[in-house]
RNA sequence: GCCCUUGUAGUUCAAUGGAUAGAACAGCUCCGUCCUAAGGAGUAGAUGUAGGUUCGAUUCCUACCGAGGGCACCA
């Protein structure tokens, strides 16, 4: 259910439709949103501006008409309202009263606090991460992971039923290299092998290439035994990984699965692919795209088979409403043809396949990218961080995260390690840490005895307001970003007034003054679990 | 060559066609007896270029310039 202070604004935008039909502009469509400035009030709308325009009249006279109608609307709530302005080139500006002000803190401390209804019964599966076992866990999945994760507590906290899902590919080459690396070097770690592997690959092909045929046939006992070890091995490895993320998925998808189905599924349809040069292909020129090659002229099922492969693997485990794939920017083009083939094939999952797409995460300083060389693993990462913040991994992994969740999907990050621990800025320690003033504070104020001394401050609710629009906003577009922008304006708000304020004097605390810790705390926190943050009790 | 993504302060990021383009870091000026200063207050600074649509464009369209990626048997 919604929130209360959606209602306000609910009941806002439903006011001012009415009042528009009876200036005779009955559809028109106007946008109720947060001003930019605070100034500006809680609310604003552009309805006078929008309406001028069909009315051919004068938006200020509009504005003006439009605010005379809505003092004395019923709509709006009669103490919920404090003041209606017009203003600038023809805005309406809302102000809440200080009840209903006061009803939003009381709101944020309620369970359900920044949930919405946006998918509310929905199944949607989200698949993402997807490391390869034999291969390393490197920055790329990390990335995944941390959008992922977020995005599938988001459909959570629109209300949906969530499956997460990781796909992953167990068969082919990189296997055969890892393997072969790691029977002339078996005191190598199977990442390391596969490195070692892939770095050989151009002077052993043959041997390598005829590996694989083995390892696909099973006809060695010994290479098989290998196989499992090595694979069982890395799947318990991005395990341990996974818990330190913080995820926990439902379902597990490899290309040894997927392949076979691929290669049946893209048989059954020869309406929809073709043979050329031996291979069978989708021919995307013919709707915009282009063309690639889903079954090689050797028999075997490529990547686009074996995706293909996937969704039907996803439909065996129950039916979904939406499907989600989070994945590399370069797979863009990919995507755009295997989902072109797939919605042929099945006709009623058009609409249903969602990607969202992250870019590369660069870092800035050579002190860790030059770490053995070349690549840079995942848990690298998370290891070092974890050194630099004084051996706490919540603070590391919340530092990452935020440094991939702060900005919009889809663009590379530019990762500085010293400023994604930074206390001072835009970080994810930074809410933490405002996350956990609160904690210790509500912590001390068990010690002291509480007043019924009155308290007020106006800023702090009128930021908490947006909080679940923000959530809301996040939920819709995908984007948990709008979550992290948030956070850091609701820590650097607290901190702002933690500084000039002192809440526990000689062992006495204001209990309404405590209650907006316990709102702030709350809402952090809330935040923060979207976005697949620890949220630390102490630092 | 074609297609996709992208260009905002010195730097890293925001901005559902709307108000004076919003933060953070770095810079400059300040603030420590006290709930963890691992903080806070203030100040200066930006929409790649040229057109177009619009009452209004960072946002939509066109061209150009710059960056990244993709385009047949790898994943």
């Amino acid at each position: 259910m919604l929130n209360s202070n959606f209602m306000v604004r609910t009941s806002i935008e439903k006011a001012i439709q009415e009042a528009l039909k009876e200036l005779g502009a009955g559809n028109v469509s106007f946008v109720v949103e947060r001003p930019s400035d605070m100034a500006h009030g809680d609310y604003s709308t552009n309805a006078a501006l929008v309406a001028a325009k069909i009315l051919k009249a004068n938006p200020r006279d509009i504005a003006n008409k439009l605010v005379d109608i809505l003092r004395s609307s019923t709509a709006l709530g009669s103490d919920s309202i404090q003041k209606i302005e017009s203003a600038g080139a023809g805005f309406i500006n809302f102000h809440l009263s200080n009840e209903a002000l006061a009803d939003v803190v009381r709101e944020a401390v309620k369970e359900g606090w920044g949930n919405n209804n946006i998918y509310l019964g929905q199944k949607v599966l989200v698949e993402y991460t997807d490391p390869n076992p034999f291969k390393e866990f490197h920055i790329g999945h990390l990335m995944s992971n941390a959008i992922g994760e977020s995005i599938a507590r988001l459909f959570e906290a629109g209300g949906a039923e969530v499956a997460r899902a990781n796909y992953q590919g167990d068969v082919g080459v990189h296997v055969a290299k890892a393997i072969w690396a790691k029977r002339q070097k078996p005191e190598m770690s199977w990442g390391e092998a596969y490195v070692y592997g892939s770095a050989e690959y151009e002077n052993n092909k043959e041997e390598i290439d005829q590996l694989n045929k083995v390892i696909y046939e099973k006809t060695d006992p010994e290479v098989n035994a290998l196989y499992d070890q090595g694979r069982k091995q890395s799947l318990e490895h991005f395990e341990d990984i996974y818990k330190t993320l913080g995820t926990k998925f439902d379902y597990y998808f490899f290309e040894s699965e997927t392949g076979p189905l691929g290669l049946d599924l893209v048989h059954k349809h020869s309406e929809v692919f073709e043979t050329s040069d031996g291979a069978t292909i989708f021919r995307g020129e013919n709707v915009g795209l282009h063309t690639r090659v889903f079954i090689n002229s050797k028999g075997i099922p490529t990547y686009e088979a074996k995706e293909l492969g996937l969704v039907v693997a996803k439909k065996k485990r129950g039916q979904f409403d939406l499907s989600l794939t989070v994945t590399a920017n370069e797979t863009r083009d990919f995507f755009r043809v295997v989902r072109a083939a797939a919605e042929r094939i099945f006709p009623d999952l058009e609409d249903k396949m969602l990607t969202r797409f992250h870019g590369f995460l660069k870092l800035t300083t050579g002190k860790m990218s030059s770490r053995l060389g070349n690549v840079i693993t995942g848990e690298s990462l998370i290891k070092d961080l974890t050194e630099e913040a004084r051996d706490r991994e919540d603070v590391a992994v919340g530092a990452i995260k935020f440094m991939v969740l702060r900005q919009n999907t889809g663009k590379d990050i530019i990762f500085d390690p010293e400023k994604s621990l930074s206390l001072e800025g835009d970080s994810g320690p930074y809410v933490q840490y405002a996350l956990v003033r609160t904690r210790s504070l509500l912590r001390a104020a068990k010690d002291a005895k509480t007043t019924d001394k009155e308290f007020s401050n106006l800023e702090i609710p009128r930021v908490l307001l947006h909080f679940p629009e923000a959530v809301a906003r996040a939920s819709l577009e995908l984007e948990p970003h709008h979550v992290a922008t948030y956070l850091t304006e609701l820590a650097s708000t607290f901190n702002s007034w933690y500084a000039s304020e002192r809440l526990i004097v000689d062992g006495e605390v204001s209990d309404a003054a405590l209650f907006f810790v316990q709102a702030i705390e709350r809402t952090l926190a809330k935040g923060l679990e979207v976005l697949g943050i620890p949220a630390p009790q102490e630092m």
